[in-house]
This record gives C-alpha cells, structure tokens and sequence, in this order.
DNA sequence: CCGTTCGTGTAAAACGATTTTCGGAAATCG
DNA sequence: CGATTTCCGAAAATCGTTTTACACGAACGG
C-alpha cells in the first residue's frame, strides 16, 4: 500500500491540509513544519497521486495526443519532441494511435477524452475529423498538427505544403527535369493536394506540361505496389518527387526493383528527412519537416490555451526546408529519353 | 462544464449508484433503467471520469511505459505494439523519455508513478536501473523490455541476443568473412556484450580471431563520428557488423564517406530491420528484433501480473532472425586484401 | 491600548466515481 | 400460508486530494 497525505500528516504531526500546501505551495507553511513534512514524505515515499489530484483541483496535468500511427517516425517525432516540452512543465503525455481509421479515430479520442486532460494534440486522419464535435464538447483544449480539417476555426501547427512542393519542383525545373512523376500518399488529404499545387503552380509557371501524379497509399507496402504497378506502363520520367515520408521509401523500393540507378538513370527528391536519408547511397534530396519546432510550437500554444487565452483561432504554417544531396541531378543536355528508354539490362526478373 | 454521474442520474431519474451500475456492469440493473440511463448518458455527452473512478475503485486502467528514446524507432515500434494491445482490454498508456540519461529516468519514472497505474512497462537505459527500489516501492506490476537489468528477478521480455550475435557471425563467416569490425553502441549494456558474445563465440569455434570491436555511442551522429575515426587507422575489413539500428546507420554513412561500395568493397549486416533497409540499394542483410511480438508479449505478461499473478520472475527470450537481402557478399576467392587495399580512388576528398 | 490585519494552523466540505449497506417488493420454499 | 431468500434501487460512506471556513496568536496602526 503506498503513503497517502493522512500518513504522511501523522507521522510529520500536522494536518493533511498543510501537507498539501507543503507540495503544492498553494499556502505558505512554516519552514520547521515544511521540514518535517518534507522529512516524513520522503520516509515514506510519498508522492501526491495525481488522479486524486487532479480531481478536486479540477486542474489536470497530462495532455493526450491522438496520431494515425504510431510506426510512423514523423508522428513519434513529434509526440517525442512535445513530451521534451511538455515535461518542463510538469505534464504528462497519453497517447492513442487511430490507425489512420476515422472510426477509431474517433473511440480513442473518446478513451483519451475520459481522462479529462488538460489539453489534446490531435493528428487527424481525414480532413472531415468528425471527432470535432466530441472536442468542443469537451470543451478541452486542442492543437490540431500538421492537417488542418475542413472548416476548421481552431488552433493548428502545420507546414506551408505549398510551399514546399514549391521549393521540391523548383529544384527539380532547376536541373532541368520536365518529366517527373510525383508520388502523392493520397489526395483525400488537404496537405497532399497543396504539396502538389506547389509543384503545379511552379510547372505551370514555366509553361510546363502537369506532371504525372499517383496516389501511393499511406503505408511502404501499397507504395511500393502500386508504384510497381505503374511502372509496368510506358512512363519514362526523369524524376520522382514523393510527398510523404512512405512515399520516399516505396519509390526507392521500385527503382530497385526495376533496376534503375539513381540518380544517374532517374532523380528522386524525398519528403521528410531521416537519419537513414544520409546514410543511404546516394544520400537523398528532400524536404525537411522542421518536426521538433512543430512539437515546441504545439506545445507553446496548447499551454496558452490551458492558461485561459481565448484569442481566436491561431494558425502557425512553419516552413519545409530543401536539404539537397546526391539523389538529385542535372538532367544530362544529351536526349535523356534515349539513353533512358535503353531496355537492355534494366528489368530484373519478374520474380524478384 | 462536463456532465457527471449526478447529472445523468438526475436526467434518468434514478441514483447515482445506479448509473455506475449500468456503465460498469458491476451490479444487475432492470433493462427500463439501463435504457434510462443510457438514454441520458447519451444526451448528456456523459462519460465516467477515469480518475474518479480509479480513485474510488483502487483499479487503474492506464500503463506507463518509459523508454529511452522516443525518436528510437525500435522504442517506439515496441510502444506502438503495446498500445495496440493494451486497447483491446481498456487500457491506455502513458510515455515518457528517459533520453537515456539514468538521472532523468528516475525523475520520469516518478512522475509516471505519481498516476499510480496499473502496470510499468520499462526499457531501462543502463544496465544498473537505479529505479528498481522506486518501482518495489510503488509495488506497480512491472515488466522490463529488451535489456535485463543486473540482478533482476522481476518479469523480463527481451531478445535472445546471444543467438542474435551467432546468427549474425555464422552467416558473414559462411560468406568467408574473416576479417570483421563489430559496431557496438556500447559495452555497458549487457544486451550488446551478449551480441558480442555471440559473435564470439562463432569465430571462436572456428579457431579465427576475435573480430575487432568498435563502440559507436547510441545516436547516428556519434556513431558515424566514431567510425569516420576508426577507419584513418589502417583497418582493411571485410565486413561490418552493426549491433543497433543507430549503429547501421553509422556504418553506412561512413562507408559512403570512404567511398566505399556494398557489397563489393565490404559487406554491411545491419541490426533492426525497417522499411528503409528494403528501400535502398544494396537492400540490407539484417538481424530483425520481432519487435511486435515483444510488445504482444510484454502486455501479456504485464496484464497477468494486473490480474494478480504471482509467479516467479519470467523470463521471454524471443529470437531474432537474419533476413539475408543484398548487402553481404560473398568473400572473393581471390586475395581479398590486395583487392581492397588497392589505394586509388578509395578515398574521396576529406572535405566532401 | 484596542481594533484590525496578517500569518498560518486545523477541521471539514468538496471533487466524481464505486461500493457497501439497507430496505421493500417479489419470488421461492417447506 | 409464513418464512426465507433473491432482486434491485436508494442512500451513504469512501478513495486521496484540494480548498474553504474558521480560529487564534502576533504584529500593526491609530
């Protein structure tokens, strides 16, 4: 059985109230009582539990975060680099995965919900996020992360997608690439289609044809099949630019698969950047996800909204940075199609 | 303001115990009431109060789980597990980063157990875990993963990692790697000895030498920094053998940075196995650590010691499995040595 | 020197659930 | 048919805190 206040009160010969003002510091004690207190909780081993705590101070210190996946390194980067924040001020971090299924979406949040935390990070798994209505309920604060759903008036912390699908193609234009094929996750998300009018806005600027587009999931595995799927067409791109992090991962997969050597048969650009990017060979061009901001940031404005602010809803569009390496490069000026469209030696066998 | 069980037995017209009853399913209640309540509850947004009713019923419904390490894919794949699992009994876990510093894992821990939860679950980050009395202490059900601590007797999951070693070592030698550099993170951690051991011991029956041993530290920047020293020595191996997954990360950077090609310089065998050792070229030989099988088991053990399980400490060793890709290579039958020591071109230049 | 404020202790009332106790009606039994 | 058991609702006690109300001495002001 662990101490409770009363244990502690008796043994330090005071009354349980003045052991609370001891460890909340809510009233001042005196210094010989503190010590006794102080003393007495630390023979015992005493700590204040928190559930009863929180309780009666109706204050709450732990915040639930609610993500599509917890495999996924850019939403455990991000629950990691809140929990770093969160802790200086003394909370806690529950955390739920959906599993990109809105329906669980949606019982998890109410799992976290029913411990009336003090505030929510949530990454939704569709622009829809029906558990808004569950949220205003509870009227328990929130910071929605890197999408921002529909008709959405709360706070959010994302990445200005544009832009970033800007800065992707126009390094691309630059070498020279007009073929490319963008590897989108899927374009039922808002992020994914303005990753990809980025891209567009910076072809259509140039006058460029739109480049081929195709949606490859949210996981490596049906990246990798649909991307396999698509190469068994006639296309001929010289670039891949993949929007998400999978995405990356399934078309390294495929290239392999058929053979291709980046980047001197094709370039391919990468979202999100990993330790593994830098390892691999060639090292990978990428986006950068400025991830460990996003979850300071996040955290900033959720204790804001705990402490009462009640300012109107708060966008923060944090900007993606290129990290250029080797897997990008100049389109040679001799006719790339030619020497691409060489079929000899770039099939492997089917039964790879 | 959130409805409480008042209100709703107020709404339904009935008592408060009576609505506990219908949500907790403790006691019958007549079938006109359950809908009552049900009804009520429902109009209402009531949902029982989780701290509430572990203070009164003295049965928590959330875990804690420390781990050293929330950008560790390998931590959190083992949390992601565990979080699934633990949904389907009506749990809820909450994390926290020792960031590998014995220090801070105390105070997290004691922060963790300040909710008094149901069940511990721990990666400890030093092989001593100080926090072991804090943990008798609290009297919290406590299951440790992948690293034992120094005389525990408590529940442990873990990988068999001598075995690990042996496979790993079995299968460079089978290739006729003889000459090997091992990529400890650090000695300190038993687990990593028992790797080494392993290793050993195949070299050893085969009357070689001892592969030499390098500590690369615990994150990927030390790790390469490490390496990027070891190899200005005169060190001519034929292989690598990485013993984590940050480690991998480090031996691929470095030879990348030598100039070095896999598998026809050297041959890479990595530890963990992520999606990004499929994706890249070579595709990496690894030894994977069934990391979903551990968290299904550690929850498994943990929820019968919940359950009140008093069985002696148990001890789950899984085992890991080499998953040959295209990294390791066999050993030319040709003097390997003049092949690799060839000078030129090897090296880039130092500023790259 | 008396009234007021200040400082700080104790006692008791919450917080929102669960669980125990009690009691009345219905069901069962001899 | 009377006695006992069963069913099930309401009332109240309880979990470990925090917080409010109150009390009492010391300090302070006029």
């Amino acid at each position: 059985m662990t101490a409770s206040i009363k244990d502690v009160a008796k043994q330090a010969g005071v009354s349980p109230g003045t052991v609370s003002n001891v460890f909340s510091g809510n009233r001042a004690v005196r210094p010989d009582l503190v010590a006794r207190v102080r003393k007495a909780a630390e023979d015992l081993g005493y700590q204040p539990d928190r559930a009863a705590s929180q309780l009666r101070a109706g204050k709450a210190r732990v915040v639930a975060a609610l993500v599509p996946d917890l495999n996924n390194p850019f939403f455990t980067g991000l629950i990691a680099s809140i929990e770093a924040s969160l802790r200086d001020d003394g909370m806690d971090i529950i955390v739920a995965s959906s599993n990109g299924d809105p329906f669980e979406e949606q019982a998890r949040l109410s799992a976290l919900l029913a411990w009336r935390p003090a505030g929510l990070v949530a990454v939704p798994c569709t622009d829809d996020f029906a558990c808004r209505d569950l949220i205003a309920r509870a009227s328990v604060p929130c910071v929605v992360a890197d999408r921002v759903p529909n008709l959405f008036d709360g706070d959010a912390v994302t990445v200005d997608n544009i832009d970033a699908g800007r800065k992707a193609a126009e390094h691309l234009v630059g070498l020279g690439h007009r073929d490319i094929v963008v590897a989108a996750s899927t374009l039922k998300l808002k992020n994914i289609r303005e990753r990809c009018e980025g891209i567009e806005q910076v072809y259509a600027s140039r006058g460029l044809a739109k480049p081929t587009l195709i949606e490859v999931g949210l996981d490596f595995e049906t990246a990798s099949d649909r991307l396999a799927g698509f190469m068994e067409g006639d296309q001929q791109p010289t670039a891949f630019l993949a929007l998400t992090n999978f995405g990356t991962l399934g078309v390294l997969a495929s290239l392999q698969k058929w053979g291709l050597s980046v980047p001197r048969d094709i370039s391919v650009l990468g979202f999100d950047d990993y330790s593994w990017m830098r390892a691999v060979v060639p090292p990978l061009t990428a986006i950068r996800q400025p991830v460990e901001e996003m979850g300071r940031e996040i955290w900033s404005r959720l204790r804001a909204r705990i402490g009462g602010s009640t300012e109107p809803g708060f966008r923060l569009k944090l900007s993606c940075e290129l990290v250029v390496r080797a897997s990008t490069a100049q389109l040679a000026a001799r006719a790339p199609r030619a020497a691409r469209g060489d079929p000899s030696g770039r099939r492997l066998p089917a039964q790879d």
